[in-house]
RNA sequence: CGCGGAGUAGAGCAGCCCGGUAGCUCGUCAGGCUCAUAACCUGAAGGUCUUUGGUUCAAAUCCAAACUCCGCAACCA
């Protein structure tokens, strides 16, 4: 028989090479389509799964600048430690690629050669800010300078934080840069090349209706990009870091980001494997996607135009599996606050196992949702350890005392059929959620599963067999749960797959882990077994503590406080030092130069920690005229609600002491 | 009135597309077991499904409005 395997497609959005990878990267992207890869494997697909690092771009290259480094030594540090996560984390990439490569220059340059034959470029010219001393055309938001609405000094070339509005970098006043410089910025003309993707709108809403089984989020997103209709987009940008334009007129000019990036996914194929278009040319092939919602306008919208618009058969995306975010503790992930679990810290805490099922069970599938350590410990400790791992533990010690390391023969003495039954209906059920890409329901299923073995052995008791006598019944009991055992491995195997190989090793087989559609009979009576040490730890309540500790790093909220008492600094006539209640039943010192504050006043406290919009970095503890002052009380301005910075706000007496300011 | 997502037991979530006894996990309480890892198994309590209208024999589910939270707003990725 040589019937062709299916072609199955799987990438995961290119993680970005200017910050360390996260939690909410693992179970964004790299986790799910993990497991989606290694399932497929399971079933005997023939599978192409890409990932890798997405280098270009305006943040590399100004991160560089930023950390005063060339930017390929400052792409190099974020891949090799994205790299370092891959591995620790056992995501199956047949590749971990990069974008910044000749073959993938290559790729792009010719398939903009391809799309301008296609008479889908087109030339424009534009205004663009310029950096007087840096010598480079800025992006849009790394212009600073005053709103002209509504006076903020720190309003971006694209928007103003405090009034909200839309802005652009023309509309400045004042305009510089924020980059290494105060270089002044101005207004240069400069060209670029654009591509028609208004020209595609009907082709692609076309597109769009083929596609079935996107989470929600992600259509919603596609359809908002098609309802408001596709502007041109100008592909190039006047960066040095990026892919060169190969066109005359357009030198030192590279290719915007987006335009190369997802295209990474087809370069990195072409390195990995060499039949690479046994995938991305043929229309049987089946492709998934996984990425944050974040990236969906890209991937739903800009990347398959340009496919289609290239009008040489590539494969477009058949399944887009978009998660929404994932929050850490109630609050946002955060570089700057460092609030979340980066990967390089995880894994010294947890097996990759351990973070692995729990960031699973907590996929944020239809709304942004909320990881913990609490909840972490829960999982791994009830799920994992209570009753995946005991289970495994229980099975093999009883026999051990009964009848020795070896799978005792089955003897036909007890009836399986309704337990067969019920085992056959899941593994259909957890077949099907995995196709769909939905992990959540496939933890579940996997879990109700193992919970099938401690429940048979509770049921038919083992050890109360024996001790009547009953040798038969209870040999053939531990015959099926080891048969449990087997199974549970191949199934666990995409989801956990250190532990499955553990649990496969158990026995002195060469058995594969393939995927079972059914119960199947593959541990032969007589098989020799080793009983494994435990195969999860309980996270105690020690290490919840300590883990918190160490991972919840929140940048406190502006709350609502009064001014308990104000007396004079001891060396400055124009300074107070006020004891401030917050609601904590810990007065808090501060140094206020404010001439309003005064005992009695409810105001705004911004606590060290804490980030106010009109600066950039978090507020720190200092020493004012040799007095420490521990946070800041606020006036308007600061608070980015108006330009009063005469006084600190005053609020009415009754306002509730402690809860957060939302101005 | 920019766009979209979400609001369901103490906590975290499913169900909503295709109306028909409101489900899962954790936690709580009670019981069982004692083979096993402070484990496992069984049972119970706990919800006017954000609010208000509408459609319907019937609404968590469809429609409309309000409130709240979150994300996104194309030259950042």
């Amino acid at each position: 028989m040589s019937e062709k395997k299916q072609k199955y497609l799987i990438t995961s959005a290119l993680p970005y090479v200017n910050y360390n990878l996260h939690i909410g990267h693992m179970i964004g992207c790299l986790l799910p389509s993990d497991v989606y890869a290694r399932f497929c494997r399971g079933m005997g697909r023939d599978v192409l799964f890409v990932c890798g690092a997405d280098e270009h771009g305006t943040t590399s290259e100004v991160g560089a600048m930023k950390e005063g480094m060339p930017v390929e030594e400052y792409v190099d540090k974020y891949r090799s430690a994205h790299e370092i996560a891959v591995k620790q984390f056992n995501l199956s990439f047949d590749l971990y690629g990069r974008t910044h490569t000749k073959l993938h220059e290559k790729l792009i340059q010719d398939l903009f050669t391809r799309l301008d034959d296609q008479g889908m470029i087109e030339e424009k010219v534009s205004i663009q800010p310029f950096s007087i001393k840096d010598e480079m055309f800025l992006a849009d938001r790394f212009v600073i300078g005053t709103c002209p609405k509504c006076g903020f000094e720190g309003a971006y070339g694209n928007e103003c934080p405090k009034c909200n509005a839309t802005l652009e970098p023309g509309d400045l006043i004042n305009p510089h840069s924020s980059i290494t410089t105060d270089s002044p910025v101005e207004m240069r003309e400069t060209k670029h090349l654009y591509f028609k993707l208004s020209k595609m709108e009907d082709q692609l809403r076309d597109w769009l209706k083929s596609r079935t089984g996107w989470p929600k989020t992600a259509m919603a997103i596609a359809n908002k990009w098609l309802n408001e209709g596709l502007r041109d987009t100008p592909i190039t940008r006047d960066l040095k870091w990026g892919i060169p334009v190969n066109k005359p007129g357009f030198e030192g000019k590279v290719f915007y980001v987006w335009f190369d990036a997802p295209w990474g996914y087809v370069s990195i194929s072409q390195d990995a494997n060499k039949n690479w278009a046994d995938w991305w040319k043929n229309n049987d092939c089946h492709y998934a996607q996984f990425m944050g919602k974040d990236n969906v306008a890209f991937h739903a919208v800009f990347f398959p135009a340009q496919e289609l618009a290239m009008n040489n058969d590539w494969k477009t995306v058949d399944i887009l599996k978009a998660f929404n975010f994932l929050n850490f503790e109630g609050a946002k992930i955060s570089k700057s606050t460092g609030n979340g679990i980066f990967l390089n810290d995880a894994i010294n805490d947890a097996p990759a196992d351990a973070w692995r099922y729990a960031l699973l069970a907590s996929a944020p599938e239809t709304d942004d949702s909320d990881f913990t350590i609490g909840r972490f410990a829960e999982i791994v400790n009830k799920d994992l350890n209570g009753i995946l791992g005991n289970f495994v533990s229980r099975v093999c010690k009883i026999n051990e005392k009964n009848f020795g390391l070896n799978v005792p023969e089955f003897g036909d003495f007890i009836d399986l059929v309704s337990f067969r039954n019920d085992i056959d209906l899941k593994l259909n059920d957890l077949k099907f959620a995995l196709d769909a890409c939905e992990f959540r329901k496939s933890i579940s299923i996997l879990r109700e599963l193992w919970s099938y073995g401690n429940e048979f052995f509770t049921k038919t008791e083992p050890w109360a067999l024996v001790k009547q006598d009953k040798v038969g019944e209870a040999a053939d009991v531990l015959n099926i749960c080891f048969q449990l055992i087997d199974l549970y491995a191949r199934i666990s195997a995409p989801f956990i797959p250190e532990t499955a190989d553990k649990m496969i090793k158990i026995f002195n087989t060469k058995l594969d882990l393939s995927w079972p559609t059914k119960f199947e009979w593959r541990i032969n009576g007589g098989t020799e077994f080793k009983i494994p040490e435990n195969l999860f730890t309980r996270i105690d309540e020690d290490k919840v503590k300590f883990m918190s500790e160490k991972y919840i790093k929140q940048a406190p909220k502006i709350v609502i406080a009064k001014i308990l008492t104000a007396n004079p600094h001891p060396d400055s006539d124009h300074l107070q030092v006020l004891s401030v209640d917050a609601g904590d039943g810990k007065p808090l010192e501060i140094v206020c130069g404010a001439p309003n504050a005064r005992a009695g006043l409810v105001s705004v406290l911004a606590r060290v920690g804490a980030k106010l919009p009109a600066f950039d970095m978090p507020l720190v503890a200092r020493k004012v005229r040799g007095v420490l002052s521990n946070g800041m009380m606020c006036a308007e301005d600061e608070l980015g609600l108006g330009n009063n910075h005469d006084g600190i706000i005053e609020l009415p007496d009754d306002s509730v002491i402690g809860s957060e300011f939302k101005g």
